[in-house]
RNA sequence: GGCCCGUUCGUCUAGGGGUCAGGACACGUCCCUUUCACGGAUGAAACACGGGUUCGAUUCCCGUACGGGCUACCA
């Protein structure tokens, strides 16, 4: 029988959760979603020196923003595995005892190398040539560990609380071989694998040791993670071999990264020009914050449905899903291999068309507190109307006031390309007739306006209707000129020309 | 440097032994529009290179180049 899909999120609390790690929580999410599984929150805050405070919090805070709730683990309620922290865990002795039974087995050992004696190693590799200075099956041979000192002197250590890590003992020269689910047949020689440290002086284990601890006690039935863990996947191998657990093991799944746009390797986010964060994220030990996708004004959907393809697509023409959609769709066998460049200018395109998916009321909800913000107040009526014109002129919500702020405020300028290229000295005569004609129209709306527009313009020749635009709004674009007009209201709209004819 | 992974328009990608190599973003042109957009149409734009295998390779294999990841008592 299949066992049951049971995938983890397991980021580690070293700052904000950036955009790559929402799109490994994303494919988790989508798969667990997809075979009815469970999606797990797990804390990897095995690195105290690492720690960062608001981390947790951040990262919980932003799987809600994001709309991929784990349903069980930190921050998402309880689940049968408590805890989901592996501080935690290690208190209960969880990771000591796998660490033990390796020992007992011959299959991991005890190292009481000091910082200074393995830097001393690796340089004396390196001013060796040897490519790849690690500690290994030969180097450990000349290293203080529990492979090369006199059984009581190792008892002796031990028990004379010296430190000491726990480091598995891996192979000299052995093909491990795993099936990627992305990737297909990875080979390394062991040769490659360096012995890992499996437990750490002050006790903790690492990621390594860690994970897989977990990830069998939990159930784990598929590790998704991204690409950088590839390299140290063959060691994983090797545990859950040691370990007796080769069957248990969970499917292994390495997903591409997301690359920046321009130049290259993995986004940071120091050098982005774009959010690379969901919810802006204060580092304790930074001045500034880094601004989220959030507050850039970006939606939820639109930021998932941007991430969601970035790596995978469904193989339709169709590039807009919901979340519900992406879970049905979603599938490793089309998740690339090759890492993806964010492009930010499709992002905000994809942001466009949740905004036009709002209604017009849900625009004006947004709207109104920031007019308010402005110093104006007007009835919903009125924003919802203003909403419903300029709506199809922005990508973000927060553009309605940029783009439409004239309706709210006289114009004090004149887009100068416009004027240049169309005013002429006949205008001001014109456009005086064209005043003196919309001072008679009784019901201002657009159908009236219209009307006399038209009248006007058969008794006066026509009448440059951007040259009116920019008169009334002074911008040369806009939405549909007598709609704008219709909600600028007569006597707004004859001050402004006025206004305008007595500046030019 | 070593190891691992990768490589289709500028970008995200579809495709897969015989296709006009398809779509989307961005960009150009046109249509619609007495303004502005939306919309529609259309254009330019890609199989990294070299060898195989094959009647035929963008597709399969091998090299090379390039890119990325890893190379900690970090995850």
């Amino acid at each position: 029988m299949e066992k049951r899909v049971r995938v983890r999120f397991a980021p580690s609390p070293t700052g904000g959760l950036h955009m790559g790690g929402v799109r490994t929580a994303l494919f988790n999410y989508l798969f667990a979603k997809k075979h009815g599984g469970d999606f797990i929150l797990r804390i990897e805050d095995t690195d105290q020196n690492r720690f960062v405070k608001g981390a947790e919090e951040y990262i919980v805070a932003a799987l809600k923003w994001c709309g991929i709730e784990p349903n069980e683990g930190v921050g998402f309620g309880n689940g049968i595995h408590q805890p989901y922290r592996q501080s935690e865990r290690k208190e209960l002795g969880i990771y000591q005892k796998y660490a033990d039974k390796l020992v007992a087995s011959g299959h991991a050992y005890y190292a009481f190398d000091t910082e200074e004696e393995l830097d001393a190693m690796r340089k004396r590799l390196e001013a060796a040539k040897v490519a790849a200075p690690q500690y290994n099956a030969v180097t450990r041979q000349n290293m203080r560990n529990s492979l090369t000192l006199a059984e009581d002197e190792v008892k002796n250590l031990v028990e004379s609380k010296t430190k000491h890590v726990v480091r598995l003992k891996v192979p000299r020269n052995e093909e491990i071989r795993f099936n990627d689910i992305i990737r297909g047949w990875v080979t390394v020689n062991s040769s490659q694998v360096d012995d890992k440290v499996l437990l750490k002086s002050d006790g903790m284990p690492t990621y390594h040791l860690a994970h897989i601890v977990d990830d069998i006690e939990m159930e784990i039935s598929h590790a998704v993670r991204g690409e950088e863990w590839l390299p140290s996947a063959p060691a994983h191998i090797l545990i859950y071999r040691y370990l007796g657990l080769e069957d248990q093991m969970p499917k292994l799944a390495h997903l591409p990264l997301i690359l920046n746009p321009d130049g290259n390797g993995k986004i940071s986010k120091r050098e982005a020009r774009f959010p690379v964060f969901p919810l802006s994220w204060q580092d304790p030990r930074e001045t500034a914050p880094y601004i989220g996708y959030k507050e850039a004004g970006y939606y939820p959907e639109a930021f998932i449905n941007i991430l969601a393809l970035l790596g995978w697509n469904p193989g339709t023409n169709e590039e807009i899903f919901s979340v519900a959609e992406l879970a049905k769709l979603f599938d490793f066998e089309r998740v690339h291999k090759s890492g993806a460049k964010f492009d930010p200018e499709k992002a905000k395109w994809f942001n466009q068309q949740y905004l036009r998916k709002k209604t017009d009321q849900e625009l004006a909800d947004y709207f109104k507190p920031v007019l308010q913000e402005k110093g104006y107040n007007r009835d919903n009526e009125f924003v919802v109307s203003f909403c419903k014109l300029v709506k199809e002129k922005v990508q973000f919500v927060h553009e309605f006031w940029e783009q439409g702020k004239y309706v709210f405020e006289s114009p004090t300028l004149y887009d100068e390309k416009v004027m240049a290229k169309k005013w002429k000295p006949e205008s001001k005569t014109l456009f005086t007739s064209v005043y003196a004609k919309f001072k008679t129209v009784k019901e201002w709306k657009v159908e009236t306006i219209t009307t006399s527009f038209h009248e006007a313009e058969a008794e006066l020749g026509k009448i440059d209707m951007q040259l009116l635009r920019v008169l009334v709004t002074g911008v040369a674009g806009g939405p549909q000129l007598f709609d704008m007009l219709a909600l600028i209201g007569k006597s707004e709209t004859l001050n402004r020309i006025e206004t305008a004819l007595s500046k030019l």
